[in-house]
RNA sequence: GAGCCGGUAGCUCAGCCGGUAGAGCAGCAGACUUUUAAUCUGUUGGUCGAGGGUUCGAAUCCCUCCCGGCUCACCA
């Protein structure tokens, strides 16, 4: 029932396409009731088919049944986009419009037309754009290059410009190909005009389609540099790869965030922007690793899968082994491993890996995220921030090209300027509480004044929290307006920091601080409790939160415990949100915009139940 | 987990005081030998997220569910 209108579509009346409906019918619509239901058997995805699509299916079919290869794997590029920008840039003759001849010629002057030698390439890359103009057309192909042509471009029409020629406005990091009929009619007429009495008769490209073309560069009348395509012992343009599904529209591309995140290959391929933070994204991994190696920090990789829980105070994803009948935790921080390799003599090591914490999601919180943790013998946590400021300063300079970047926006709607410029601002919790929350020595000792406060200015602390979790959490409510600029936020509480070296002179409190920039906690770093004895007391402490409730706590380690039985050097460990560095230095303000694929839903529950009764009827039909 | 907003053509969106769907782009056909969101002419394409209800009649009103966005809660 639900196919009824099937069979009248493929009947009715086409006019001047009805003998391309029956040529094609052997392919795809003669038989369309048949396969529907043969797409629902084998991937219900597949109904989703459209119109566009099987027309796209019938032009790869037309290319088999012409003997052609239709995914042919042979075809080399000897340039990418960027080269052939440089290579316009290279000599100042190149600048203003020319077509190109034999790179072996001389420049000559022909007719009032100025023609240079140029050399015989080969590009590809997908099509962005078909511009076909009666005997020429113009193709915008993007290639893996072209993430790096908004600089390019900038370029180009800076030179344009110094040449006295106006700026282009170039759509996309793209480069361009021009093909003219008359370099090579019968491809021109394949690939851009309906063929008489083919098995498809309409265009073969679509945008969207992998291409490969080979031929001279030149500029056209306009000045845009392009590749004038042109018939070797092979032809002029070829399809690579048939795109069965259309791109989304050319001028307001994709934006559904949903589609964007779920496809992020379509979101890579349209969305320029979107390319750049994850090639920023790549560089800060880059610049991490760069600046750890050349301090003599040793790169390693600990378990994901942790028999015990520890390392922070987090809810964890539970797994089980079959074969060993055992349950494990996806671990929620490396911390404990890496210590155990301080203890083992790699004095200066760290790894950049996935956590994953079983919690909500949010603009800043991903279940699984990046994690750089890194620890050195011989230093405290007050060395920790001076490398992590160094750290934070080149990154930006290599990344975002200066210590100074914007991020997000200030209450009044202009850009938030944050100065990454080390020495950061260094400020003690108490102090913060005195100045910003005009509390008094006396009441930041006293819980109940504290949880007071924190009820007039509408906070909610946990009543499990003790007297020094309810300071740290007023803190960060007061003080997060005051913490855009990058600031240490040190003297932590003791019971809020298991793993931390108690200060020497206030053993209540640890050597420890947080790293915050844009009000958002970017890094956690401490002097490392190397006590065996101190230790084995706090991991009994975190075992009594729990009987009380606590569902953060950590689990008692004893193999930990033996470890520094065996003797940590003094240590300093410190751990950075990778994700949130990268949101702070792409300008990002959700954690999904920097994680290629950001856990969502699945897409598909709803999808295959809706194909489940389609086929149902399908069939009964 | 809670509140608010949203889901209409491949994409971006109108339509939402009920009368069975529109635009632009993409697609298809035609014209055009240097375009830049090319232009001009014609045209195809829709289980209006899913299910149920009210009604003579539902994209539109009501209920339930699914998915997403934002804010909050938990956290880094």
């Amino acid at each position: 029932m639900r196919f009824a209108a099937s069979p009248i579509r493929g009947l009715r009346p086409r006019g001047p396409r009805s003998r391309t409906q029956s040529t094609l019918g052997r392919t795809t619509a003669g038989a369309l009731a048949p396969r529907r239901t043969c797409f629902a058997q084998w991937n219900p995805r597949m109904l989703e088919r459209n119109e566009l699509m099987r027309q796209r299916l019938a032009k790869i079919a037309a290319v088999r049944a012409a003997g052609q290869v239709p995914y042919p794997n042979d075809f080399v590029p000897t340039a990418t986009s960027t080269d052939a920008y440089a290579w316009f840039a290279a000599d100042p003759l190149r600048l203003a419009p020319f077509s190109a001849i034999a790179e072996t010629s001389e420049p000559v002057l022909d007719a009032g037309a100025v023609k240079l030698p140029a050399p015989w390439t080969r590009m590809a890359g997908r099509v962005l754009a078909i511009n076909v103009k009666g005997k020429v057309a113009f193709l915008r192909v993007q290639d893996r290059a072209a993430v790096h042509l908004p600089a390019a471009r900038k370029n180009d029409d800076d030179l344009r410009e110094t040449a006295g020629l106006e700026r282009r406005n170039q759509e996309g990091a793209t480069f361009q190909f021009f093909f003219s009929r008359d370099a090579d009619p019968e491809t021109f007429d394949a690939l851009f005009k309906p063929t008489e009495g083919a098995a498809w008769d309409g265009p073969r490209l679509d945008i969207g389609d992998i291409v490969g073309g080979q031929g001279r560069y030149f500029r056209t009348k306009t000045s845009e540099p392009s590749l004038h395509l042109a018939a070797n012992d092979e032809p002029a343009l070829r399809i690579l790869t048939k795109a069965v599904r259309p791109l989304p529209d050319k001028w307001h591309g994709l934006s559904d965030t949903e589609t964007r995140l779920r496809q992020r290959y379509v979101d890579l391929i349209v969305n320029d922007d979107v390319r750049e933070t994850f090639r920023r994204r790549a560089k800060v991994l880059q610049g991490i690793r760069g600046f750890l190696d050349r301090a003599g920090y040793v790169e390693v990789e600990t378990p994901m899968m942790h028999p015990i829980l520890g390392g922070a105070a987090a809810r964890p994803f539970r797994t089980h082994h079959n074969a060993l009948d055992m349950p494990l935790y996806l671990r929620i921080a490396p911390e404990l491993y890496l210590k155990r390799l301080v203890v083992g003599g790699i004095e200066r090591v760290y790894e950049i890996n996935r956590n994953f914490r079983n919690e909500g999601l949010s603009v800043r919180h991903n279940p699984e995220f990046t994690m750089l943790e890194f620890y050195r013998a011989y230093a405290t946590y007050e060395d920790l921030m001076v490398e992590v400021e160094t750290l934070i300063a080149e990154l930006a300079v290599a990344v975002a090209g200066s210590t100074t970047v914007t991020w997000g926006k200030n209450a009044d709607g202009t850009p938030r300027v944050i100065e990454l410029q080390a020495p950061f601002r260094r400020v003690k919790i108490r102090d913060g509480l005195r100045e910003w929350g005009g509390l008094t020595d006396a009441q930041i000792a006293d819980e109940g004044a504290l949880r007071k406060k924190a009820e007039e200015l509408g906070v909610h602390i946990d009543s499990h929290a003790s007297l020094g979790k309810v300071q740290v959490e007023l803190f960060e409510a007061i003080a997060e307006p005051h913490i855009v600029q990058p600031t240490f936020v040190m003297e932590y509480p003791a019971e809020t920091s298991p793993l931390a070296r108690r200060n020497d002179q206030q053993p209540d409190f640890v050597d420890r601080f947080e790293l915050f920039i844009g009000g958002i906690e970017i890094s956690n770093a401490f002097s490392e409790l190397n006590d065996p004895v101190d230790q084995h007391e706090r991991f009994e402490a975190q075992l009594l939160q729990k009987a009380k409730g606590d569902e953060e706590t950590m689990e008692m380690d004893l193999d930990y415990i033996r470890a520094l039985e065996y003797g940590l050097p003094p240590t300093a460990g410190c751990g950075i949100g990778v994700d949130r560095l990268v949101m702070l230095l792409t300008n990002s303000e959700n954690i999904r915009e920097v994680i290629l694929f950001p856990h969502m839903r699945p897409e598909l529950a709803q999808k295959a139940d809706n194909a489940e009764q389609t086929s149902g009827d399908g069939a009964g039909a």
